[in-house]
DNA sequence: GCACTTTCTGCTCATATGAGCAGACGGGTG
DNA sequence: CACCCGTCTGCTCATATGAGCAGAAAGTGC
């Protein structure tokens, strides 16, 4: 009979989701009282049946976030929907939007935000509103000005955030890695990239996104390391980078030799701080987003929900 | 103002449908009144924001099938879901289902039900329970009997579906298509063919499939004609065949020399029929279906979401 | 700036729905 | 066959929700 009554069910909500019948009138085409439609409605849910999906570019998964919460310590999680998104592009817009949101709502307001670069935190820049906070600076976290049009945006990424909040932008004026130690220690020596330096781990609050490992890096791209070195990393069980440096899966510095030529704030500052927001979205990020959440690195995680159900392990 | 309104039922619509909140609470957390609430609710609605599906093997479309009802002018629709279905073959035993389901609720209950042959009719015979009806008799409408083990099942077919109901079931002992028209006039000239053929144009009710006309077909496959004679049928405009005959989207025979050497049931003594069920599935059988119902072949049809569909153009 | 129309808001009231409970039922077990 | 235990049924009652309406607000044209 338990079989029978799983097809009632679906022929009730049949009835109630897609006819939109009261359950009373339910029950008196299917010969039923009305309690028992009710019943079977709410099993048919139990079951999982009953599928609810928010189709909309703005959406989020709100019991998602909670599980993230939940299970994996974070102070706050933004998950948006991807139901209904044709690719990775997508995904990375939606997701940055959310950041963009999460930031403008963001209490108290951050007087100083320490930001990284790349594609989406550009991204994120974009889809900020003018005036979107009361005068919040932006100061950068890592190197990587100008070496070609495609690390100019870090310069452009940090400008628009800070215009569009009335505030100032510091720019960190040195390459993403170095070739030689001399040279990155002589660089951090400098009073302006110090000072820069100093005014990056004081920050109130971090912004930043993860690099898979892989040929598309922007670090490949700018020329600071080539493809061979990433699949050198990749061996020694690099999955991405955070701020310019390449960790594995438990969030410890692959390459200490490399990290050393490499300007900008340290992965233990960002566990310090009591506020880092990560922006990590698309299939191909799963990998370093699991390694960046269970080390610590940040406290708020935007992401998309794929990427969320696989943290989740689902 | 009409965009942060929308973005407030995506809020409104999360709280609502994923954690479960009643429309006053979610009015104190967006600092909205309750009737505010409920309105965005209904705005989300009716902008097609809120999606929701009934997930499972023996759901239905209540709403595309009325569509189908009152658009194309059938007398019953019946539509599964094609929501999370693997492949085409799972989409054909869904219908198949459907089919048995319809046919066992079919009140008054035909004296004679009137039946072709193929996959999908043998599915729908597997799919009927032991005493499905209480004494129906099956009769063949069209030849196919045994000329290899593929139309073997024809037979199968009719006499499962008979017996379960308690019925008899009557065989058209002749092939689907004949080489030559005199022996076509002879076979049906012989008593025991004339007397099936008789019956077969006088039962309560008819049900019946569709092939595509590809080199999958049952007639290729059985050997009554070669793929040569189907790319040269579908160059004629065939789109499929009914109970062995070829037609093109408006319903009408392509090849009358080749129709002529076909054993069984005329077109136009299905479309005077009271009740003629068509069973339809899978993305190949899109034309046909087409073909079938928008040339009043039959008064019911049993089909897939998606097939669906395609027939009312969207 | 004023009259007019249209849209929006917060309400009352009727209805639909879910929680919880007492009794009916069913089917093992001694 | 009587008994018990777990499940199911139909109910009462409290709550959540939608329809409809009067007044407020916001446009719109002169």
């Amino acid at each position: 009979m338990v079989e029978h009554d799983e097809l009632l069910s679906i022929r009730a909500a049949e009835l109630y989701y897609e006819e939109n019948k009261t359950q009373d009138e339910i029950g008196s085409i299917l010969r039923l009282t009305r309690w028992k439609v009710g019943r079977l409605l709410a099993q048919a849910k139990a079951n999982g049946f009953i599928r609810i999906e928010i189709v909309h570019p703005r959406a989020r998964r709100l019991p998602i976030e909670r599980r993230l919460r939940e299970k994996l310590g974070l102070t706050d999680a933004i998950v948006v929907s991807s139901a209904g998104v044709s690719g990775d592009d997508e995904l990375q817009s939606r997701t940055a939007q959310a950041a963009a949101d999460y930031l403008t709502s963001l209490r108290p307001i951050p007087r100083t935000l320490g930001l990284s670069w790349g594609r989406t935190l550009h991204d994120v820049s974009v889809h900020l509103k003018q005036g979107w906070a009361p005068g919040v600076n932006v100061v950068q976290i890592n190197g990587g000005v100008s070496l070609n049009k495609r690390a100019g945006t870090a310069a452009t990424t940090a400008v628009t955030i800070a215009s569009k909040a009335g505030g100032q932008a510091t720019l960190l004026p040195s390459p993403a890695i170095l070739e030689r130690i001399e040279t990155k220690r002589a660089i951090e020596a400098d009073r302006s990239v110090a000072a820069v330096l100093e005014m990056a781990a004081t920050a109130s609050a971090y912004l930043f996104s993860a690099g898979a490992a892989d040929q598309n890096s922007v670090h490949v791209d700018s020329g600071y390391i080539t493809a061979d070195n990433v699949t050198e990393l990749v061996r020694k069980g690099a999955v991405g980078d955070v701020i310019g440096r390449y960790i594995d899966s438990n969030g410890n510095i692959v390459d200490p030799a490399l990290d050393d030529r490499t300007v900008g704030l340290r992965l233990d500052d960002l566990r310090r701080s009591a506020l880092s927001i990560a922006v990590i979205a698309g299939s191909s990020k799963h990998a370093v987003a699991g390694a960046v959440v269970s080390s610590g690195l940040c406290t708020v995680l935007v992401t998309d929900e794929d990427t969320a159900n696989a943290l989740l392990g689902d």
